[in-house]
RNA sequence: CGGGGUGUAGCGCAGAGGGCAGCGCGCCGCGUUUGGGACGCGGAGGUCGACGGUUCAAGUCCGUCCACCCCGACCA
């Protein structure tokens, strides 16, 4: 390709609404386009580095058996209405009506057109087990896109979804998927961890989420070095130390003016802010037969903790949880800041399952500037509930080893779901097993963001100048830097056009800069773009009859005497392309 | 949805107090220059986010709306 013809120019300056480097760096780099709130356009440098790790997927989804294949980025309501998810599934689900007036939903995720597929097309036991995938658009309304192609709202994803008779062949499937997904990133030369996590909207029983580590990320892990547990802090479980025994005391109320926080109350009663219990107010919204039902619920965790909201919403099985208005929390007669489940009617209150263990705590009145003392569970007031709702915070014990947490934060760029029966169950995609029975098919689900991937490669390899790409997700393999000009004698520039025509025709893939520019601007587009090996033609080296060789991630350029260059560059990229190679290893997953 | 911020040329920005819409980069033409974002001369490019109001006169003042960014909520 020649660069004079490339469409897309570099930039000079990001635009002020980049922040983090991957972002700024792919526009400036002409790399994307954004059109609306994530909504990016992959102009033809991102197209062909997306095109190489979806090529990436394709071949490992194909090793463990996938067929490929393309399902509608329409679809009509109806099948997201059988499984429930269409009312299930908030306004991060795009909806519209076509002419008719009939319902349709733009894809979010393809469970419910696999599950309409399967029931028409698999029978039998022998036509398992399955595993099928495709490369597809997916559109997610996010409420708050951000960070250039890490959160988007258009997003091309490879899911792949498994089928199979029994639950042994999904487990078979996960490992399968667990290893490809290594293999996968590794080959895209990104570092990642597999994590415990949430089921989320997908359902289902058992997940992981694939990780890239960066404080840029949005999701929050918790970490132990000791014996490895790792978890995303929505499902991430702690050792809890039980405070001393003691004998319960009288309950007294006392006056505490002006103490509407944990820390106000700790400073005000001089406690240690584990002896105090913090209610939070959530609004719950439960599906009871189509309808939504609000709820207010009544968490209480010990003072020293915060609530974890997703562990909440899973142990009341809410649709979704909001903090709960002034006005919702006054209905129930409790009052913000001095609030307390003793004497509280028609809420949900649900406690850490750590509160009933913890003797004499302080605990708001429902009284403005009044608190009780030494409120105990059991004896002052029950819960609806009791759970483990308490979020793991950095330090906090290994449920498995009892050695301190560490939390981190990283990007999911890639998670795989045991999804179970429940999509073959609502739908009767079931099939004939060799006992003759009717059975639900078993299903699992993987996905990968091909963008967000690409973005999070960028965002580990860059540096002041510019992107520095992995030879197997560059747009190029070569940039070939001719410092001649159309004006001056030629002698460079022929020699550069016919350096450009060997490597092509040896099928080297080169990015060629011909344009009549000066040498500093043709080396700093190229630091920017970031690919791999850059070779320079110019009057200085061609004296000595050689061409200049520099790669992205090193500084030393070295001279190659023209008659080898074309080995040299092979090599080169032989070599580059095998350390990525060796990445690949085999990996265990526990269970 | 709550809080904060920004909308002026492709990108980055300036335009107190109303009075001809500007600068740098980029772009076009001519010439010089050529190993790390060169220089001269000449040019093109704008519903000043939108709508409404105040005024002789609005980029600037007032109102409403919209878009985009950041934090939170939410989310694979």
């Amino acid at each position: 390709m020649r660069m004079s013809k490339l469409f897309s120019q570099t930039l000079r300056e990001a635009p002020a609404d980049a922040e983090i480097p991957s972002h700024k760096l792919l526009v400036r780099a002409g790399y994307i386009h954004q059109l609306a709130a994530g909504i990016f356009t992959a102009m033809p440098l991102a197209h062909r580095s997306l095109t190489k790790i979806e090529d990436i997927m394709r071949e490992e989804i194909n090793a463990i058996g996938g067929q490929e294949m393309s399902m509608p980025v329409i679809h009509p309501a109806e099948i997201w209405k059988r499984t429930g998810r269409w009312s299930k599934v908030g306004p991060e689900m795009g909806r519209f009506k076509d002419r008719n007036g009939r319902d349709m939903a733009l894809a979010m995720t393809h469970e419910e057109a696999v599950v309409d597929i399967i029931k028409d097309e698999i029978q039998s036991y022998r036509q398992l087990p399955v595993l099928i995938y495709h490369i597809q658009t997916k559109w997610r309304d996010d409420p708050r896109p951000r960070a250039g192609l890490i959160r988007v709202r258009e997003f091309t994803m490879k899911d792949s979804y498994s089928l199979d008779r029994d639950w042994d062949g999904l487990d078979r499937q996960y490992q399968d998927h667990y290893q490809a997904y290594f293999n996968i990133f590794n080959r895209c030369k990104l570092p990642v961890i597999a994590v415990e996590s949430d089921v989320g909207m997908m359902g289902g029983n058992m997940a992981h989420e694939f990780m890239y580590l960066t404080p840029v990320g949005e999701d929050t892990l918790l970490l132990c070095e000791e014996c490895g547990y790792k978890a995303n802090r929505q499902i991430a479980e702690f050792q809890k130390q039980k405070p001393p025994q003691e004998k319960e005391r009288t309950l007294e109320k006392v006056e505490t003016p002006d103490a509407k926080t944990i820390q106000d109350l700790t400073e005000l009663l001089e406690i240690p802010d584990r002896k105090t219990s913090k209610v939070v107010f959530m609004m719950a919204t439960h599906l009871r037969e189509e309808e939504e039902v609000n709820q207010l619920v009544f968490a209480i965790v010990r003072g020293d903790m915060e609530l974890n909201e997703t562990k909440l919403a899973n142990a009341i099985k809410a649709k979704s949880l909001r903090p709960a208005e002034a006005e919702d929390i006054q209905a129930v007669g409790a009052v913000p800041g001095y609030a307390s489940p003793i004497g509280l009617d028609d809420v949900l209150v649900v406690v850490d399952d750590l509160i009933p263990e913890s003797p004499n705590m302080v605990a708001g009145a429902n009284e403005e500037e009044y608190h009780y003392l030494n409120v105990n569970y059991g004896r002052d007031y029950e819960a609806d509930l009791v759970a483990d709702i308490a979020a793991a915070q950095d330090g906090d014990l290994c449920p498995h080893c009892g050695s301190p947490l560490k939390e981190v934060r990283g990007i999911e760029v890639g998670n795989i779901f045991k999804l179970g029966t429940w999509y073959s169950e609502a739908v009767g995609a079931t099939f004939q097993d060799n006992d003759g029975q009717e059975k639900p098919v078993v299903m699992g689900s993987y996905g990968i963001g091909s963008g967000r991937l690409l973005a999070s490669i960028v965002e580990e390899y860059n540096d002041e100048y510019g992107l520095i790409l992995p030879i197997s997700v560059a747009p190029y393999q070569v940039h070939l830097v001719s410092l001649g000009k159309s004006s001056g004698g030629g002698e460079v520039q022929a020699a550069a056009e016919e350096l450009y025509q060997s490597l092509n025709a040896q099928g080297v893939e080169v990015l060629f800069d011909d344009r009549d520019e000066s040498p500093g601007v043709k080396f700093n587009d190229a630091d920017l773009i970031g690919v791999p090996i850059r070779l320079t033609v110019g009057a200085r080296s061609l004296e000595k009859g050689s061409i200049e060789m520099k790669l992205r991630d090193e500084k030393e350029r070295e001279l190659i005497p023209e008659g080898e260059v074309l080995e040299r560059v092979q090599k080169t990229i032989q070599k580059l392309s095998k350390e990525i190679e060796d990445r690949i290893v085999p990996v265990h997953l526990e269970e």
